[in-house]
DNA sequence: ATTCTAGTTGACGTTAACGTAAACGTTAAC
DNA sequence: GTTAACGTTTACGTTAACGTCAACTAGAAT
């Protein structure tokens, strides 16, 4: 079984970020590493969990909002009611998501074109 | 022509924000509207570009970073050395918009999966 | 025994992106 | 003439997301 563990520093290594990031997001209730003695000893699950972190705020999101998402999660196998809401939750994010995406998607389309423009200048030069 | 002409106000609720903003991203050199005595006068040009700026923001860039994307337009037109910088810095942006927009794709994948999974257990509790 | 190498917990500093309040100048309406 | 609506500048306040010490502690190595 996978339960290999992580050091504070191996994680930090590996995603490119600091110990002091890693324990910032753990105040922020995002992370919640085990203890051996007084160091932290993290998961495969809590590095799951940081990619989702990081990734989330690769796509614009607060931490806050990041919380919230991996939150999904954690309630999905609560009451009833309280799934429904979770899946509406998802749902409303899963929205947000795309219209990003189409805003991505216009940017880079008119940088596309503007590259183009530019590239038919330069072309341009050279016959002169 | 399109030479149609808006005050603060009129921007200001166009586009959801506060005056205070839209000061601000001047003072960040992001706008620079006319002035008719002393009042802000935005053009057409004006306000492209703050759809641009409020695009970038929702897409997760910072002012800075949205105020290099504006500003490649503006060096179009220089030495063609300058131009060939804009050209690759252009291009490198969209390289970040589309690893970028792989990241949301990953996203809303996972997301809808994990709606499935709710679904699936909705549609279980009704048929016991 | 001490030095080195992770790790720890405060606590204050910093930058970005505005909010908010104060104090003031036009113009239009009543 | 004054009140209201809209604008201005100046300046301090605020929140998020860490950075940067400082002052330990605990274990490993020399």
């Amino acid at each position: 079984m996978e339960d290999k563990k992580y050091t504070i520093a191996n994680l930090a290594e590996e995603f490119q970020i600091t110990a002091r990031t890693l324990r910032f997001y753990e105040d922020k209730g995002l992370l919640k590493p085990e203890r051996i003695g007084q160091n932290r000893c993290y998961s495969e699950a809590d590095r799951v969990r940081l990619s989702w972190i990081l990734r989330g705020k690769r796509v614009g999101f607060s931490l806050a909002e990041v919380g919230e998402m991996i939150s999904l999660y954690d309630v999905g196998d609560g009451r009833k009611t309280q799934r429904v809401v979770t899946l509406e939750k998802c749902q409303e994010r899963i929205k947000v998501l795309k219209s990003q995406r189409d805003d991505i998607d216009l940017t880079i389309r008119e940088l596309e074109e503007f590259c183009i423009q530019l590239e038919a200048l330069e072309a341009e030069e050279k016959v002169s």
